[in-house]
Parts: structure tokens; C-alpha cells; sequence
DNA sequence: CGCCTTTGACCGGCGC
DNA sequence: GCGCCGGTCAAAGGCG
């Protein structure tokens, strides 16, 4: 098998696992409780809903499966139309419209801003899904979700037991009607299609846990394979092309179009995101470029590489579950450093081979440190919540508060505290437009473990703004052309540790910046209405600027998520039809591999995390049944950019695991 | 006592 | 060169 189908396989299993990780019940045990550290269930309708979500991932899962194989039947060919596995996955959801209108460039940046938003009635009977590019292209599409939305939503307030049942009754029908055989007699029928449950049930956990064998394993061939490709880059690098190519990849949530933060928050938002650019651009001109990677130019070289020397140098790492849940800050856990210094490998490639051999040498972690990259990667999330600060799981230690122009409400600024030296920061702001959601905006990358939560957090939205923003981008050539330009993609070092947002493929074609927004709203966040339920008395906004934290920077334990989760109803289907297209797609398919890549690595960090260099990964809290990312990735490679060239701070950073802990 | 928040001051970048 | 603005620092105070 070449590299390229390899990759494709690999990549294909990613998006499932990612599609998995957004929908985190599929690897429910009879519990409830979530591995990759989503544990909550706010309520039983929730926990209802994520039953049946939890079956239509599952058919994703499957339908992904099987466009994976595929493939590798008809050779790695990579012409099949877009909408084959969406189609498959997003069938029970029905019609899809798209539409995408002209894109237009700003000035000379070329900058680019896709805004997703996925919205969700609240209960789960419409799923509307905007594509909208900041230039005006734009792109919805409409679902109707079959069944599964009913039976998710209809209000009984089974427990668990409950909540199985329904859950049964769908295998069941999915499977063919192992239950379905004659029962009038209800009694006797009732025990029987109880112990059926029961089976099923047995059934579907044996599933799940063989998927997560098959998602750890893919993840660790994953790496591997990264590993191996920022080795082969290493080699090419010195013929790469100096100039950096800037991405910016932003991943804002807005309400989208429509009412709330969406269609106000562009103002304030673009604001800010200017200002990170920006700054990013500023500052990061001693390092630049460095983390910028040219996704898809590395896989276009890494394809003849031979799985051979995956072999030789695959690793037990132990990606799993836990690694893939790390989240934003990217847990400690090695494997991380060592995905990210592949990844800055490959950057390298792009304008400072040294660097790469660096990290390569280092293993991926000293590298870092060394090589500082001059890409500031950040992501905001938008999250409905009513507190000051979503809990991403993550501790966070306020040493600013601020108040920006343009926005009345203060901006707070948070530092990691999890591990001394942690250069993770946030920036936690209200959104003007609608004070319920909370911009969170991270910047650099933990370097040190993370809570398994935030990190299954991270890479859920990471892959749903992903394949949204992939589907978005085709289009726009920025995807593509990270294809052909070396360096155009980024990839996130948070790759392993997930905790971060995903870091799309820019869209920036050629040294423009891109910005991208991805927004995914359970339910329509827009309306006020549609805000989380407040406490009685509380005020309108309890987030007052001073209001003490209630779960999130103030290191709350509790994982940011538990606040809700319906949100990611919408997801799995969009995650279909985008799957479909990006394995369609070489250059879909290349920035999807970037995008899973940068979910998992989400911890690059420290290097990122320097003046000069960032990357920002952000995931924030659920709001209860309102579920909006606002991811915003700044990639920046500075022209100046200087292979060798780092800031010492950095050093210490994460990664490079000097400092670490 | 230690950690965290608050808050004014300071610093650096950017635009004019 | 100056002013604006965003971001960070660090002293002071609060809380457990």
C-alpha cells in the first residue's frame, strides 16, 4: 500500500474516531458514563438524546468504515464524488442543500472566513447547517433527522433504563428486526424484547469497545505515520521553498447568519480576530513559519513513502482513548511532543529544514522548543454558557482583566495553572451581540497532561469544524491548494493530545491569511430565548464581569462539557457528508488529515505558544442544549521567519518537555 | 499560609 | 514621534 492510501485509510478512521469523539455516548458504556472523559449527562433527555445520537454515529461510523475500504479496493482512487459516504452517513437526515457563492479576497492577505454553524432545533427535529464564507459564499443545508431525532426527543423522562430501551428498540430495527418478531402478548413479549434489550445492549458495548480498539489503534498508526513523515520531510526540506505561506485559520463560532452572536459577532469579532492576526503577525516574526506545515505538500511527498518504515518505527504509543480525549491544553502525555515535533517537522519543510531535523532528533519534544514557528494558531469558542467562564477542564489562574474597545464587557485574561510554566493562555470575553455566549479564545499549548475531557471536547469540535470547514474551503482553492503549495496547511501539533481545536488547512492559499469559523449551536443560538436556562433571579446576564467563576477558569474540575451536549446532534451527520467529500477530495482529504492531526496533536505548544509563534487551540464549554464552538486558529507564517531561529522562552515550553510539568 | 482575583500601571505594537 | 490599544505585570486584598 502506498503512503497516500495509507494515509487515506488512516485518515478515514480518524474522522470516524473524531465523529465518534463528538459524539462522545457512542462509547457510552451502559453507565453513562463517557470515556475520553465526557461523564456527565446533564439530564435524561439528554442522556436520551445521546442514546440516539449514539446509533446515527454509529451508522456514520460505518458508513466511514466502509468508504475506507473502499479505497483500498478501487486502489486509493480518489475521484468518488463527495456526497458517496455523506450521503450514506447524512441519509437519515435527509435533503442536503449547499450552496456556495463567489469568494472574495480582502486586500492582499486574502483573508477567508468561513463561519459554520450548525443549528439545531431544540428538539432535534431541524438541523440546518450554514457553510457561510466571510466573502459571501455561502452554503446550507437543511436536514431533516429521520427517526433518530424523534425518538431521541420525545420527552419521556425514561432514566437509564428507559433511555436503553429506546436505544434497543433502534438497534433493533437497524438490525433487522431481531426484536421485532411477533410480539402481541405483552407480557411475556415485554420480557422477551426486555432481555432482547439486554442482549442488544451487550451487543452494542462489545461494539463499542472493539471501536475503540480500532479508533486507538488507528490513532497510534496515525501517529506513526506522522512520525514517519516529518522524518521524510526532514530529508526534502532543504529543497522546500523558503516562503511561508500564511494561514490563518480561524474557527469562529458565530451564531452564524442568523440572529444571536452570528450575525452581530462579526463586528466585534472580526475585530478581535483582526487584532490576533495582527498581533500574531507581528509578533511572530521572529519564528515564523516553523509551525506552519504544508499538510498537504508533506503527504504529497510522504506518499511514496513506504509503510515499511512505519513499521520500523511505529511506536506503542498509546494514543487512545486518553490521548484523544486530552484536551485543549494537550495532556502531558508524550506522545504529544512527539506528534507535534513531526508536525513541526514537516513545517520545517517549508522554510527551516533545520529545525525539523531538530525535532526529529529530539523526538519531537526538545525540537519544539528549539524551533520556534512564527504560526500563531488560535481558536475562540463560542459557547452559550451562563457562567463567567466555560470549564474546559483545564486550571486557569486570572492575572488581567481588560476592557476592549468595541466591547463593553471586560475581557479576562486567564493563564494555565495546571502545570508551573504552562504558557497556555485565554482570553474569555461576552459576545456584544449576545451576552450569553462567551468567547474563549487559547492561545499556545499546554505542556502538560490535561484532563481527558477537554481534550474529547477539543476534538469533537475540532472535527465537525473540520469537515465543515473542508467542505467549505472546497470551493475556495485554500484547500486544494495546500495540495499544491507546500506550505498552505498547518498542522496542529495538537494532534495526540487533542485538546485542542482543530486547526484547519488554512484556507489561505498562498501566504494570504484564512480565517475560519465554525460554529455549532445545538440549538439556534441566535434567539435570546434560545439562551441557557438561568437560575430564577439570577439576572439576565449572571456573567457579570467580576461574577466569580462558576466552572470554568477558576479550575473547576468539572469538565466543560457537562454543561450540554445536544449540540453535537447536528454534527454527525454534517461530519458525514464532510467525510464524504474530503475522502472524495485529494485535497479535501489532505486538509481533513491536517485538520484530524491537528485535533489529536493539540498540544504543540509551547513553541506555538511563544511570542513568536502561536497556535491556538479552543475549545469551550456546552452550554446546556446550546453548543457553540467558535474556534479561531491563527496561523502566521512570518515571512522573516528564521529556520533555526526561536524564542527562548519558549524553550521551556510545553513540548519540549524542559520545562514541562 | 497559599492561592486566586482585582486592578492600576507598564510595555510594546500599530496607525496616524 | 505620539497616541491608542491590547496584553501583561505585579502589588494589594480576599478567601478557604
Amino acid at each position: 500500500m502506498t503512503w497516500d492510501n495509507r494515509i487515506k485509510d488512516e485518515s478515514s478512521l480518524l474522522i470516524a474516531l473524531l465523529i465518534r469523539l463528538r459524539h462522545p455516548d457512542i462509547d457510552l458504556d451502559a453507565s453513562g458514563e463517557v470515556a475520553l472523559g465526557f461523564k456527565t449527562i446533564i439530564n435524561q433527555k439528554e442522556a436520551r438524546s445521546m442514546s440516539s445520537k449514539k446509533k446515527r454515529a454509529a451508522a456514520i461510523d460505518l458508513s466511514l468504515e466502509a468508504e475506507r475500504r473502499r479505497p483500498e479496493e478501487e486502489g486509493g482512487g480518489g475521484d468518488r464524488e463527495a456526497s458517496d459516504g455523506a450521503a450514506a452517513a447524512a441519509e437519515e437526515d435527509g435533503d442536503v442543500k449547499q450552496r456556495e457563492g463567489p469568494k472574495e479576497e480582502t486586500g492582499g492577505e486574502e483573508e477567508k472566513v468561513v463561519e459554520v454553524v450548525v443549528d439545531q432545533g431544540e428538539d432535534g427535529s431541524n438541523e440546518e447547517i450554514k457553510y457561510r464564507t466571510q466573502q459571501g459564499d455561502m452554503m446550507e443545508e437543511d436536514k431533516q433527522p429521520a427517526a433518530a431525532a424523534n425518538v431521541d426527543d420525545d420527552g419521556s423522562d425514561s432514566d437509564g433504563a428507559g433511555a436503553s430501551a429506546e436505544e434497543k428498540h433502534m438497534v433493533t430495527e437497524a438490525t433487522g428486526g431481531e426484536g421485532d418478531d411477533g410480539g402481541d402478548s405483552r407480557t411475556p413479549m415485554a420480557q422477551d424484547e426486555l432481555s432482547e434489550m439486554q442482549e442488544e445492549m451487550e451487543r452494542m458495548k462489545e461494539e463499542n469497545r472493539m471501536l475503540r480498539r480500532v479508533v486507538d489503534k488507528t490513532v497510534r498508526d496515525y501517529y506513526e505515520l506522522q512520525m514517519k513523515l516529518a522524518a521524510y520531510q526532514q530529508q526534502p526540506a532543504a529543497a522546500d521553498e523558503p516562503k511561508e505561506t500564511e494561514v490563518f485559520l480561524s474557527l469562529g463560532a458565530t451564531a452564524a447568519a442568523s440572529a444571536g452572536c452570528g450575525g452581530g459577532f462579526p463586528e466585534a469579532k472580526s475585530k478581535e480576530q483582526a487584532a490576533w492576526r495582527r498581533r500574531s503577525v507581528g509578533s511572530d516574526d521572529s519564528d515564523d513559519g516553523k509551525e506552519d506545515l504544508g499538510l498537504s505538500l508533506s503527504l504529497g511527498a510522504s506518499s511514496s513513502y513506504d509503510d515499511d518504515q512505519k513499521a520500523v518505527e511505529a511506536r506503542p504509543h498509546d494514543v487512545d482513548g486518553a490521548a484523544a480525549a486530552a484536551m485543549i491544553g494537550g495532556d502531558g502525555s508524550r506522545p504529544a511532543p512527539r506528534g507535534y515535533a513531526l508536525l513541526e517537522s514537516s513545517k520545517v519543510q517549508g522554510g527551516a529544514a533545520p529545525a525539523a531535523g531538530e525535532l526529529a532528533a529530539a523526538g519531537g519534544i526538545a525540537s519544539q522548543s528549539v524551533n520556534p514557528a512564527n504560526r500563531k494558531t488560535r481558536v475562540s469558542v463560542r459557547v452559550r454558557c451562563q457562567g463567567p467562564t466555560m470549564n474546559d477542564g483545564c486550571q486557569w489562574r486570572k492575572y488581567g482583566q481588560k476592557v476592549a474597545k468595541g466591547n463593553p464587557c471586560p475581557r479576562a485574561y486567564y493563564r494555565c495553572t495546571v502545570a508551573p510554566g504552562c504558557p497556555v493562555r485565554k482570553q474569555v470575553q461576552r459576545c456584544l451581540e449576545d451576552m450569553s455566549i462567551l468567547v474563549t479564545t487559547y492561545e499556545g499549548t499546554h505542556n502538560h497532561p490535561l484532563p481527558v475531557g477537554a481534550t474529547a471536547m477539543a476534538s469533537t469540535t475540532s472535527a465537525a469544524a473540520t469537515f465543515m470547514l473542508l467542505s467549505s474551503t472546497t470551493s475556495s482553492s485554500s484547500v486544494s491548494d495546500a495540495s499544491a503549495a507546500p506550505s498552505s496547511s498547518y498542522l496542529s501539533p495538537y494532534l495526540l493530545n487533542s485538546a485542542s481545536p482543530l486547526l484547519m488547512p488554512g484556507a489561505t492559499g498562498g501566504g494570504g491569511g484564512g480565517m475560519q469559523h465554525l460554529n455549532l449551536f445545538g440549538n439556534s443560538p441566535s434567539s435570546s430565548s434560545l439562551l441557557a436556562p438561568q437560575a430564577p433571579g439570577s439576572s439576565k446576564y449572571p456573567w457579570s464581569p467580576n461574577h466569580p467563576p462558576l466552572a470554568g477558569a477558576g479550575g473547576n474540575k468539572r469538565p466543560f462539557w457537562s454543561a450540554g451536549g445536544d449540540g453535537d446532534k447536528p454534527a454527525p451527520a454534517a461530519l458525514a457528508e464532510n467525510v464524504g467529500a474530503v475522502m472524495s477530495d485529494p485535497n479535501k482529504f489532505s486538509a481533513a488529515i491536517a485538520a484530524a492531526i491537528n485535533n489529536f496533536m493539540g498540544k504543540d505548544g509551547e513553541s506555538s505558544s511563544g511570542k513568536s509563534s502561536s497556535k491556538w487551540g479552543v475549545v469551550e464549554s456546552l452550554p446546556p442544549h446550546d453548543f457553540c464552538v467558535d474556534a479561531v486558529h491563527g496561523l502566521h507564517r512570518d515571512p522573516g521567519f528564521r529556520p533555526g531561529s526561536r524564542p527562548p522562552e519558549e524553550g521551556a515550553g510545553a513540548w519540549t518537555g524542559s520545562t514541562q510539568g
